[in-house]
DNA sequence: ATCGTTGCAAATGTTTTGCATGTCA
DNA sequence: TGACATGCAAAACATTTGCAACGAT
């Protein structure tokens, strides 16, 4: 395997990467292939799981675990650590950084003992617009 | 379907809970059947399942998705809520409560206009024993 | 007898892999 | 020609469900 530029190398890459930025927030490998369906594109599902995992090894897209245990992928704006706040109704995400967060994570995990490696943070909710209508 | 008293009323539910009680953390379904299987139990994989299930609605244990996509169970001293330090290694988890996380997230989401519904954090990294060795 | 529990087998759904084919330098 | 990229079909997973047998009240 070649190592792959920002912008995704192969075909199926590309319509990935597409179809993530159209996406209003995480989409699932299967909706991803069915929406490059949808809009003609030829790409088979193997070659979006391919393209996924490619991208994702590189950093150019997000993966989170749905409760159900699906993976669901997005393109983030922000190439450095930041977390997300999810509207659950119309799938409406902003990206976070918190500075404070991550300083009260490692002073938690000091006070316990613990040397931090790793750490996620997913706030799910409503939007304003969802909320009010 | 009864309401199940928090000892756990089938005997699947009792295994289960046993199990997870020798647990250094988190398990998954599969290793819980196999533990009791190599303890001489005879519990079938679908009555774990099952029994997580409950003990999960209940709120006798807590779930949590591995990247891998597996569901692993723990059971939590605590029933309020509460977040998660795991070790890497061994597999030691601290339960940390923390009311200036929760007072953060509603901030950070009321900035946004956003309304919180759910959150989750998990701080993985080495604990002091084996940060050291 | 009744009703919940059990567990096998089969179904489901996601993700991965084997392999033959296509493509581009 | 050679090294990938592709996609179908099949496999590998975790998990759920149908269903008949079982156990306790």
């Amino acid at each position: 395997m070649i190592a792959t530029g920002a912008g995704g190398v192969t075909r199926a890459q590309r319509a990935v990467l597409a179809a993530l930025v159209d996406a209003p927030s995480f989409a699932s490998a299967q909706e991803i292939h069915a929406r490059l369906r949808a809009s003609g594109e030829t790409v088979g599902l193997t070659s979006v799981y391919r393209a996924l995992q490619s991208l994702t090894e590189v950093g150019d897209v997000d993966v989170l675990r749905t409760d159900a245990g699906e993976a669901t992928y997005r393109r983030c704006d922000s190439d450095r650590h930041h977390h997300h706040l999810v509207c659950r109704h119309c799938g409406a995400a902003v990206e976070v950084e918190a500075p404070e967060l991550e300083r009260w994570v490692a002073d938690v995990a000091s006070r316990h003992g613990y040397r931090v490696d790793d750490h996620t943070l997913e706030i799910s909710g409503a939007c304003g617009r969802c909320a009010t209508s």
